[in-house]
DNA sequence: GTGAAAGCGCTAACAT
DNA sequence: ATGTTAGCGCTTTCAC
């Protein structure tokens, strides 16, 4: 016998046919349920599948067939805790149809992304969701070819040629803004994030433009990069060159954290010297510890449509017809604006954490 | 010409090699620098593919060498932000020898490990860390079957005979422990994590045999699942049935930031009714907003050392010898222990998140 | 130093 | 309904 570079205990579709005494041809027919198979040869053949522990190679399996199952998640960074709640509803639909997720961060560098994935698509990867798209949403496009290949989320791309399922940035900052603008703030800052993710700048549009609708508000913006520092940074500014306003939006719930943290160490009170809002409705924005009033982006929602958007796009053979969803968000008010006693809560045991009270059109509060 | 299933854009080596007027077997060799080629003709065959943007398939190389230059990564949860952290190191040591790594959630669930580990590793996987052994321990090993391709980290494993990185869980629960006392607290809760988890164990262990050194000192111990939820429910039960704690060890941090907001939701004051520490070191747990007195495990280092282990093991020829790494811990103490005003950071501007003041020994007041 | 040829484990024409 | 055969793109003996 010739000294084989197999691995050592494999079990391969070989195998597998001889055990059950048919062609290779029949058992990757029985394992495919492709075509038409005699029912008895069919036991035979699963029959000897279990014997033998047969499992197929995906990678022989992706050689031929020039699709490996393997989808990936470019985010700006794991460490944002709204992209984890992203991926793993993200992984869990991919699961459900046999696909695998590779997550990368990009750092929002243009490098980055060109790095993670010249690797992957050599690699073989089937389909990207983009999760943080910005400057290097060209390159994406360009490296996969295919615009079939890539369903954009969470930040809307410029082009208008690829699919995308984002959230109604506009419709919740606009509702934000509302809210305390009839809660009587008239002074309010918002701290942004950077000017090429376009869901930071969709929420501060639609910021500017609702406090255009009472006369006397001001707005007073900050840029910032998505980062806890940026929201302490802003504020720490803001506060020491004597801008005495009364209510801050931040761009998202980790940038309020930063902001919520300087307003504590510089001795403001919230809401009662200063009101503060996030984005996203991640968890810890509702714990009593942060209470944090924040713009719920349904995460969950997002990702399982993401992916079955790309994958339906995947198999689709005709021509390719780009498709957009927008989710409606969800004010979830809490202390952080809305003021009242913390023991008050006490009361109810284990305090309430998304339960609905006197909730209004798409908000609540919780 | 017939009817070729060849990927439509894609260059191969043997394109190259036309290209090169050489054979495919030479391109191969150059392209691994891989025995003696004439230095003449590696520079004609560099140009060529160059020229050509050729890129070698991965997939192809993967099913003649058996190495799929994938790891995975085996966590019970994204969601906690101590593995997103520890998740970005690794992936970053990774990287740099050109391994790519898949993350996949336990949620500490025997059958989802199985699960993701059977498909992975059919799929052709090079090796795996898991960050959260538990109860799949056995058949991660099983499923493995050569223990050089696994790397346990964060939670030590009950074998003796596979490698693992992790911290001195012991000696930090010890020295925060130790430091309670002797601010003179006796009567001490701690919220633990599950009985599977050895880290957890470990820290509880440490943490009842240096309450004894200290003989009128009392312990609490609540059971838990390294959940936020965990945090909240430990804490409600423990004060709703009288016990009069002065201070509360929480596992983790997440764990912390419940027994935190339940403890604020109950009115009580931290540290002034009740101090409260955690474990991990995890980014938010610096913010004002927590300030909290945290064991660091430097995730960083964990996560570099853990892959750099199983890249080492992978590649060595040899008989297998398990090795094992134990990090030190640092104690961070910050006001959820410590007191003081918070105001009085204000005088400094920008609040320190890190920075050391009066350090004792392997401590650092933050 | 270089090339021809035999696979790695699988799928998909094309017979039968 | 089942088998034969030719690859997918690459690495690797074994000749020259």
């Amino acid at each position: 016998m010739s000294a084989r570079r197999r691995t050592p205990g494999r079990v391969t579709i070989v195998d597998v046919a001889h055990e059950a005494g048919v062609s290779v041809t029949t058992v990757s027919r029985v394992l495919r349920d492709h075509a038409e198979v005699h029912s008895e040869t069919r036991a035979t053949v699963r029959a000897a599948v279990d014997r033998l522990g047969y499992r197929p190679s995906l990678i022989a399996r992706a050689l031929v067939s020039g699709q490996t199952h393997l989808l990936v998640l470019l985010v700006s960074d794991v460490t944002n805790p709204f992209y984890p709640q992203l991926a793993k509803s993200i992984e869990h639909e991919a699961a459900k149809a046999g696909y695998m997720v590779v997550i990368c961060n990009t750092e929002d560098r243009v490098q980055e992304t060109r790095r993670s994935l010249m690797w992957l698509l050599h690699q073989g990867v089937d389909g990207v969701i983009h999760a943080s798209s910005g400057r290097d949403e060209a390159v994406v496009l360009s490296l996969l070819g295919d615009p079939r290949r890539v369903v954009f989320t969470n930040r809307p791309p410029k082009s208008q040629s690829v699919s995308y399922v984002v959230s109604d940035n506009a419709g919740g900052a606009t509702a934000l803004t509302r809210h305390l603008l009839a809660k009587g703030h008239r002074k309010i800052g918002f701290i942004g994030g950077p000017s090429y993710a376009r869901n930071a700048t969709e929420r501060l549009y639609a910021f500017t433009q609702a406090i255009r609708e009472v006369p006397e508000a001001q707005a007073f913006v900050a840029g910032g990069k998505f980062s806890t520092t940026c929201g302490e940074q802003a504020v720490t500014e803001w506060l020491q060159s004597g801008c005495d306003l009364s209510a801050i939006i931040a761009i998202n719930d980790s940038v309020a954290l930063g902001a919520m943290g300087a307003l504590m160490s510089l001795g403001y009170d919230i809401p009662g010297d200063i009101a503060l809002a996030g984005f996203d409705g991640t968890d810890f924005a509702a714990s009593p510890v942060m209470r944090l009033t924040t713009v719920d982006q349904h995460v969950d929602e997002m990702g399982r449509r993401a992916v079955k958007l790309l994958l339906k796009q995947l198999s689709d053979p005709g021509p390719f017809v780009p498709l957009s969803e927008v989710l409606p968000c969800r004010l979830l008010l809490r202390g952080s604006t809305e003021g009242g006693a913390l023991t008050s809560s006490a009361k109810n045991g284990p305090y309430p954490l998304k339960r609905p009270l006197s909730a209004g059109a798409g908000s609540e509060r919780v």
